[in-house]
DNA sequence: AAGTCGGGGGC
DNA sequence: GCCCCAGACTT
C-alpha cells in the first residue's frame, strides 16, 4: 500500500480495545442470535442505507416467512415484495431472491464462503460480501460502510471526501490492513457498532470511546470536522394527478409498475403526468393510454412524498368509469379488500385513506 | 465519476 | 427544511 495513514499506528492495540468494547457493549439484535450465513445475509441487505430500528421488525417477519434459502427461492416475487413493503429500495428484495435462487441451483442451497462466488451474486457488493465473509465465516475481509469510513476518517485523520465514489477503495485497503485475524467478526461489527453508538456523525461521544487514545482526530480536536462529506443536490419535483377510479361494482383500478426503474414491479393507482399534458386533458390522456373512459369527480386531497433524488406531488382525484375490466393483465380492477394482497409503495398507501 | 434507487427519524 | 442511515447498480 502506498498510503501512509497507518505509519506509527498501533494496529494490535486498536484491535484489542475495540473488540473488548464490542464484546461488552454489543446490542442484542435478532440477527446476532446465531451465525447462519443466510440470516446474516438477509440482515445485511436490509441494513443497506437503513437504520437498525427500522430493520428489526422486517427482519423478524422475513425470517419467519422465509426461514431458509429454499423458502425464499420458491416464493412468489410479489409475496416477497409485499413482505418488503415499506422498507424501500425494493430492488434489494428482488436481487436477494435472484441470488438465493442462484445458490439453490448452483451451490446446493449453501451460501458460498469464497469472495469470488459470493461477490458475483446479485445485490452482493463489496460491503455485503465482506460482512458475510467476516461475520458468518470468520474470514479477515474488510467490510466498509458509512460507519467504517467515518470511524477510520477520524481515527486516522483522513480528509478525503467520503461522498466521492473513489474514496471507498482507499478505506477498503486500510480496513483490510487493520482487520483482526483473530476475531474478524467482532472487529468489523465493532467498528460499525462504535460508529452507531459512540462515533456518531454529529456530537460524537469521545469521552466514552474505547479507542480515544488511538484517535488522531480527537488528539487534534478536529473530530467534529471529520469526515469530509460534500453536499448532495436537492430533488426535482414531479406533479401527478393520481386517480382512485371506481366502477359500478365498487372495484378500483390498480396497475403494476414496469419491471425496471423506480419502484419496479410494485403496484399503484394510475398516475397522470400533469406537468406534460396539462390538467385539462387528464380524461382524454387516460383514454388514449389505458383505453378506459373515466369521469373525474372530486379532488380528495394532496399527497407529497420525498425520494432520494425526486419528489412526488400527487393531487388525488376520485373518478368514475363504466368499464368493468381492463385490456391487459398489468391493469386490474380489484375490490378494496383485495388491495391488501398487492405491494404498494408508501405514497400510494397514503392515498388509500381517501377511499371510502 | 455521477445518477438512480425508498423511507424514516433526528434536529 | 437538511442530514443520515451496516450500499449496489447503471450509465
Amino acid at each position: 500500500m502506498t498510503d501512509k495513514s497507518l505509519q506509527n499506528f498501533n494496529i494490535s492495540g486498536f484491535q484489542k480495545e475495540l473488540i473488548e468494547w464490542y464484546q461488552a457493549n454489543k446490542r442484542n439484535l435478532p440477527w446476532r442470535a446465531d451465525q447462519d450465513p443466510y440470516k446474516v445475509w438477509v440482515s445485511e441487505v436490509m441494513l443497506q442505507q437503513t437504520k437498525v430500528d427500522t430493520v428489526i421488525p422486517y427482519f423478524q417477519r422475513f425470517i419467519s416467512k422465509y426461514p431458509t434459502p429454499y423458502d425464499l427461492a420458491y416464493a412468489d416475487e410479489q409475496d416477497v415484495l409485499k413482505t418488503w413493503e415499506g422498507l424501500g429500495y425494493y430492488s434489494r428484495a428482488r436481487n436477494l431472491q435472484n441470488a438465493v435462487r442462484e445458490i439453490v441451483s448452483s451451490y446446493d442451497g449453501k451460501v458460498p464462503d469464497n469472495p469470488k462466488q459470493l461477490g458475483s451474486l446479485k445485490g452482493v457488493g463489496p460491503y455485503t460480501k465482506g460482512a458475510i465473509l467476516s461475520i458468518a465465516f470468520n474470514q479477515p475481509e474488510p467490510a466498509v460502510d458509512g460507519n467504517v469510513m467515518r470511524v477510520l476518517a477520524r481515527v486516522l485523520k483522513i480528509d478525503d471526501d467520503i461522498a466521492k465514489s473513489g474514496t471507498k477503495k482507499k478505506f477498503e485497503q486500510l480496513a483490510a490492513a487493520i482487520v483482526s485475524h483473530d476475531d474478524p467478526s467482532s472487529f468489523n461489527q465493532g467498528v460499525m457498532e462504535l460508529g452507531a453508538l459512540v462515533c456518531t456523525p454529529k456530537e460524537p461521544m469521545c469521552m466514552f470511546c474505547p479507542v480515544q487514545d488511538y484517535c488522531r482526530a480527537y488528539q487534534s480536536g478536529v473530530e467534529q470536522e471529520l469526515p469530509v462529506k460534500s453536499k448532495t443536490k436537492k430533488q426535482k419535483t414531479v406533479q401527478y394527478a393520481a386517480l382512485l377510479i371506481q366502477n359500478d361494482n365498487g372495484d378500483i383500478v390498480i396497475e403494476k409498475r414496469p419491471e425496471n426503474g423506480l419502484l419496479a414491479n410494485m403496484w399503484q393507482f394510475p398516475m397522470v403526468p400533469v406537468d406534460e399534458i396539462g390538467k385539462a386533458h387528464i380524461e382524454q390522456w387516460f383514454r388514449m393510454e389505458y383505453g378506459i373512459d373515466i369521469i373525474l369527480q372530486v379532488k380528495k386531497g394532496n399527497v407529497s412524498h420525498v425520494f432520494s433524488h425526486l419528489r412526488w406531488q400527487l393531487e388525488v382525484y376520485e373518478a368514475y368509469t363504466t368499464s368493468l375490466e381492463t385490456a391487459d393483465n398489468r391493469h386490474r380492477f380489484v375490490s378494496s379488500s383485495e388491495l391488501d394482497h398487492y405491494p404498494f409503495p408508501v405514497p400510494h398507501q397514503k392515498m388509500m385513506k381517501y377511499l371510502d
